[in-house]
DNA sequence: AAGAGCCTCAACCGCAGGAGC
DNA sequence: GGCTCCTGCGGTTGAGGCTCT
């Protein structure tokens, strides 16, 4: 029985009474006994110096013996939690930084609710500090009927690619500088949970040229149906950089992804609802790629949908928008321009359309938070729309994926490699995943076709997708990817991150947030 | 101005695991 | 092995402040 117990007290009036009152701390007697009335409530700042100075002289722990030794009349748990909540040095106070938020998001996706793991890894934060703020985000975000990760943390791993080239734990760390130092480390990740030959990434891991953990993929959420879903696509430099002569250029990230292969990453993609496309800058060659979401809100790095160079771009896929809800869409995530200008140069020194900082901006650009809560006024008038249909195809006004594409297909042809060890598509690891209609995920049963119900393009992804239907007919209900995610469990909502579903979803799921099935990241040993 | 509702965050609670006996 | 104690973790609560009507 804890020591709680023992000296639990009337939690009514009485509590409220003795807080501050001079019979706590002395006991009821005035005397401090063991079976004293110990302290509730909030602490005073007598406490908290008789706490400090005790801490100072006997050091932390051992903290039953802080009441017994300092005269607090205060249990040795709220001695520790008040200590390590408030009074420890090298606490940071007040509103988290971006970075952090980011950090946070991507920990959360991972770790799920480890607060103190990473409490660990973000220094002068304390877990009960991330929990609150990760819960009052949660909630914020059902309110609102959207997906708890926002996609400009994902898209600021994207975007970091163009800046350094890490991953994307190292480009966080690398903007904050502090997590390499607190033993934060990007694993390489192995895809054990992954069959040899089932697709992309054992395209990957029999390239020679390639280590699979040299390349990790990470797509952090579902979509709710008719909502967003935002995905990270993370890899290491390094080892890949053979496979497509990597420059360091986000291009060579999409490039690795996207259609050099028979269109399979195209419809690795588009069973997440994204895509990519790239736009060509003629000024200095770069490829900008082009992000679309499928089943998603948009989101931009800040310029219009007609801005020739938008380097991330997000679609409304299958249900039908207007395009002025499709311009505030993008624009909507744009609104953290800070967000991504801070990990970005190139997306810095892109030009901005002043319509777009003048129409569509977020009123307030303070963080990720701001950017959520807009999200939510700009996705509430939506939802209606959205529950029309993911599997309907959707042409997004003013869409330029398709000339996108059509540029890839030619740009990206030398990269092709018609006998890719695949022997499958990429998207055959998520593909396979077919989900009756009962949303039973134990239905499970590998079949190319269960995504590719999601459409991106007519005249890009569609027409791979009309290839595939035209090759076979599913016959039973499939639900796309985030439908049959969502259908199957609370996963990213709730319990992705130890991922102890063993569905084959849940190894999907794993794999994509960087663990596989026991929880610990695997680490590649370099060849 | 007042009340309702919402949000934040400090603190509490129960539980689990490890250490020591 | 069983018990107790201690510590840490994660979920929950509720007070106080803020915003909206």
């Amino acid at each position: 029985m804890s020591q709680n117990a023992k000296v639990k007290v009337d939690n009514g009036g009485l509590l409220r009474d003795l807080i501050d009152s001079d019979l706590v701390g002395k006991g009821r007697g005035g005397e401090s006994t063991d079976e004293a009335v110990l302290k509730k409530g909030p602490w005073t700042s007598t406490e908290d110096a008789i706490l400090v100075d005790y801490v100072k002289k006997h050091g932390e722990g051992n903290w039953n013996a802080v009441q017994k030794n300092s005269g607090l009349s205060r249990c040795g748990k709220s001695c520790r939690l008040r200590w390590a909540n408030h009074l420890r040095p090298n606490l940071k106070k007040g509103a988290f930084s971006i970075e952090e938020e980011s950090l946070i998001f991507e920990l959360q996706a991972k770790m799920g609710n480890k607060w103190a793991r990473m409490a660990a890894l973000l220094p002068g934060r304390t877990d009960n500090e991330i929990k609150n703020y990760w819960n009052t985000r949660i909630k914020r975000r059902l309110r609102a009927g959207l997906p708890l990760h926002p996609v400009e943390g994902c898209m600021q791993a994207v975007a970091g690619e163009d800046q350094q080239n890490p991953s994307f734990h190292e480009i966080n760390t690398a903007n904050m500088g502090f997590l390499p130092s607190c033993g934060y480390h990007s694993p390489d990740v192995v895809f054990e949970g992954l069959n040899a030959g089932q697709g992309f990434l054992s395209c990957i891991s029999e390239h020679d040229e390639v280590s699979t953990s040299s390349l990790r993929m990470n797509c952090l959420e579902p979509t709710q149906f008719g909502s967003r879903m935002p995905c990270m696509i993370n890899y290491q430099r390094g080892s890949i950089s053979q496979y497509s002569s990597f420059s360091g250029k986000s291009e060579d990230l999409f490039s690795f992804l996207n259609p050099c292969d028979d269109d399979r990453d195209e419809k690795i993609i588009g069973s997440f609802g994204h895509s990519f496309s790239f736009d060509q800058d003629p000024a200095d060659k770069n490829l900008l790629p082009t992000f679309h979401v499928q089943g998603s809100h948009s989101f931009s790095n800040g310029n219009s949908s007609s801005s020739r160079r938008t380097a991330l771009k997000l679609e409304l896929p299958s249900f039908q928008a207007s395009e002025a809800e499709l311009n505030s869409m993008w624009i909507s995530s744009a609104s953290n321009q800070t967000l991504l200008e801070s990990v970005d140069p190139l997306i810095q020194s892109l030009p901005r359309s002043p319509k777009v900082e003048s129409e569509y901006l977020s009123p307030q650009n303070n963080g990720l938070l701001e950017v959520l809560v807009y999200e939510a006024t700009q996705s509430s008038t939506k939802n209606q729309s959205h529950d029309k249909g993911s599997n309907s195809f959707a042409q997004t006004p003013g869409d330029t994926g398709g000339s996108s594409l059509d540029f890839c297909e030619t740009q990206f042809d030398e990269y092709r490699d018609p006998i890719s060890p695949l022997g499958q598509s990429e998207t055959s690891i998520f593909n396979d995943y077919r989900v009756s209609a009962s949303g039973s995920s134990h239905g499970y049963q590998p079949h190319a076709d269960a995504f590719p119900v999601l459409g991106l393009k007519e005249d890009g992804l569609n027409q791979f997708e009309s290839r595939e239907r035209e090759q076979e007919t599913p016959t039973e209900s499939i639900y796309t990817w985030p439908d049959a995610l969502l259908a199957s469990s609370d996963w990213f909502g709730q319990r992705y991150g130890p991922f102890t579903c063993e569905t084959p979803i849940s190894d999907s799921m794993a794999f994509l947030v960087g663990y596989d099935l026991t929880g610990d990241y695997k680490r590649t040993a370099e060849a």
